[in-house]
DNA sequence: ACCTTACTGTGGTCAGACCACATGCCGACA
DNA sequence: TGTCGGCATGTGGTCTGACCACAGTAAGGT
């Protein structure tokens, strides 16, 4: 097709052959039968040289395609033989769109305000779909971690682990995968990439208590099913951990 | 743990030596000079042979790394000579997230009506910020967007086009990449994995009218600066647009 | 002065080999 | 009879070296 040069009368414009590497192409026949609901979490792809031999490539194509999988989180390789060797389709958005948020942090194509106030908008929703429906053993964790945040002689890592803790649990209760994913990735990025700076608030035994109180709150108003106030206690709190970034609050901000 | 059954006084558990890909070394490698900052967008990478002998590694170990920054959104590559080729850093978070969210929409790893819910909270923080601090000359694309739409004949796709547009543009406002990114990946995965089903709205003259007037209903709040109006108007033209979805509103916000 | 040609360096692809690892079979030994 | 050790097998992980298509660029011929 569009490849002679010759002719002089075409109206149309030559649609440009995009090339495609054939790593795509791998990835384009993974990605189909896994829309068509052939392939799903826990199923096993066949074997790098299997896969390659029956799509008629290369083990690097092969290879460069799973890594592309890996890397949005729905695939991860083991080694070894048995029924656990082998590559395996799983269901991590988390670690991957830490991956994807981190690195843009680095390249400062995000700024750390506009994850944060992405960040508040997405636990605003989570809080108040808690608040909703929240099955009464679920909370089990959140109180748990509240919990321990009160134990005297508390590690600074410690207690930041529990804080990751209470809000990816706060995700998890609004029954929604994609906000567990966020808030796994923006607790992870964050803390990897901007290091300590934001959390300078805990530095302190006044900041822990504060921080506490407001997890304590948050609790108990998603324990009463009452939403309006879950949310107020949240907004209280993002506004104390992140005192530079007042927006994503909505009106209580009348610039 | 446990790989050692031998001894029996060790109480101290075996940290686990986990192994560590060659072609993640590449990754942490190049992670750091981008957090760093001696990495920026628009730099290029070694050619991968030259960046193979530079971390004494292969050549495939190198591409693989590459393909996972790709599938990031920060690298492209191009082939060829002169000072277009090569690789080169970039901030594409928005096609990076849309094969990730895309694929696990495939996985049913997140729901179509999940990632309508975040898109939701997201697009009322974008509409908020927008109609707080947009800048009048940036209201452009936006009234080209629905004046395309009352053109008379307008075809479907055209008009799904022009409301990706529309939409996509109302996060450029917010002035907040993250939320840019965010919502290019919801359109795209969304319409790609969920096909029609969820814009048959738009199946009829009537339903194209409505959509567009809310539209304008939202840009005109954004142009008065009235925040509240508008996040208001869009949630009508969200529950217009996803009857099914009825979560993601919260209260109307009073505070 | 212009066009053509060959060169160079880029990413893309491939084939084949070897390694480390984990399992499971099976024979040797107690 | 039972257990332990080692081999066979198959997995992903890695490397080498080669070739291709492509796009500039410089040298050469007209």
């Amino acid at each position: 097709m569009g490849n002679a040069t010759s002719g002089g009368g075409e109206r149309a414009a030559w649609r440009p052959v995009q090339r495609t590497r054939t790593f795509e192409a791998v990835l384009d026949r993974i990605d189909e039968r896994i829309a068509s609901g052939e392939l799903r979490v826990g199923d096993r792809l066949p074997g790098e040289r299997q896969l390659a031999a029956l799509l008629g490539v290369s083990r690097p194509s092969v290879r460069e395609a799973m890594r592309v999988l890996e890397a949005r989180g729905v695939l991860t390789a083991q080694t070894g033989s048995g029924p656990e060797a082998g590559a395996t389709l799983v269901a991590d958005p988390g670690r991957a769109l830490s991956g994807l948020v981190g690195t843009h942090l680095g390249l400062s194509a995000f700024a750390l305000a506009d994850v944060v106030e992405a960040r508040w908008a997405i636990e605003r929703l989570a809080v108040e779909n808690a608040a909703r429906h929240a099955a009464e053993e679920d909370l089990a964790p959140l109180r748990e971690a509240v919990a321990r945040m009160r134990e005297p002689g508390l590690e600074l890592s410690a207690f930041h682990a529990l804080d990751t803790a209470f809000h990816v649990g706060l995700a998890r209760l609004s029954g929604n995968p994609l906000l567990v994913a966020f808030m796994t990735a923006i607790r992870e990025s964050v803390h990897r990439y901007a290091a300590r700076a934001v959390e300078e608030m805990a530095d302190t035994a006044d900041g822990v208590r504060a921080l506490t109180a407001d997890h304590e709150r948050i609790l108990a108003a998603i324990e009463e099913g009452d939403a309006e106030c879950a949310v107020a206690a949240l907004d209280t709190h993002l506004k104390r951990a992140y005192p530079g970034v007042d927006r994503g609050t909505g009106s209580p901000a009348p610039e």
